[in-house]
DNA sequence: TCAATATCTCAAAAGAAATTGAAATGAAAG
DNA sequence: CTTTCATTTCAATTTCTTTTGAGATATTGA
């Protein structure tokens, strides 16, 4: 259940990527239903071949999960793995330097989370 | 204060090679007073002009900061990028759907911050 | 001033990732 | 079983990133 370094790097290479860190917010707001790949093309005005490549790289990173549904192919974001590497990078702050910790935790209480 | 898309790519984009990755956690235990540069190259076994390039790209970044102190340069993690970054990576999490906020807040209550 | 130390710059080469368009696959509806 | 729709695969091209090594720059101490 925790992150590793190989796997926060995988994380974070998918996405530093314009169009997939899109896709994953897109799917975050979406919730556990998720979006066929159809509808997340249309969102971001991506051509087939390419989305599909996308969707593939944070597919491979954990980052969201597919499953088909009719002809479509229906795609959500893996809520574990993000809330993993938020951990992973805030992994170190607590070894008597609060200093990042305190100001996550600020966001944190910001956002007015059930 | 708050983080855009584009600065958080640039982020997500530094954060997402291995060396460069080391030198953001090894930079955040060691506190605001940070590092020489050469004690980080040191520490990570990496040649000068490589070291130089990947904390140059650090700094484009906004995710560490340089002072120069005698004949080093000293480097410190930049605390605020990084909570913005969390803070980003989290925005969404609240419209409804708690699944993403609820384990980060877990993770955060794990870590014992002061 | 000279030598030593610490770091940076630059250009070349190597390596990795993204985009494109055409063709292939797979599931479902008629 | 054929057609249609949704998505993936593939190879070519382009673009971006990383590494390397040699040389430049800045700071201190003798």
């Amino acid at each position: 259940m925790s992150m590793d370094e190989t796997q926060a790097l995988a994380a974070l290479a998918a996405l530093s990527q314009e169009t997939r860190l899109r896709i994953v917010r897109l799917l975050v707001t979406a919730g556990p239903e998720g979006l066929a790949a159809g509808a997340i093309g249309d969102a971001l005005d991506a051509a087939s071949s390419r989305l599909s490549f996308h969707l593939n790289q944070l597919e491979q990173a954990g980052l969201v999960q597919s499953r088909r549904e009719g002809r479509s192919i229906r795609y959500s974001a893996t809520f574990d793995t993000l809330s993993g590497l938020i951990a992973f990078l805030m992994r170190d702050c607590c070894q008597g330097h609060p200093e990042v910790c305190a100001p996550a935790m600020a966001a944190l209480a910001a956002c007015d989370c059930p």
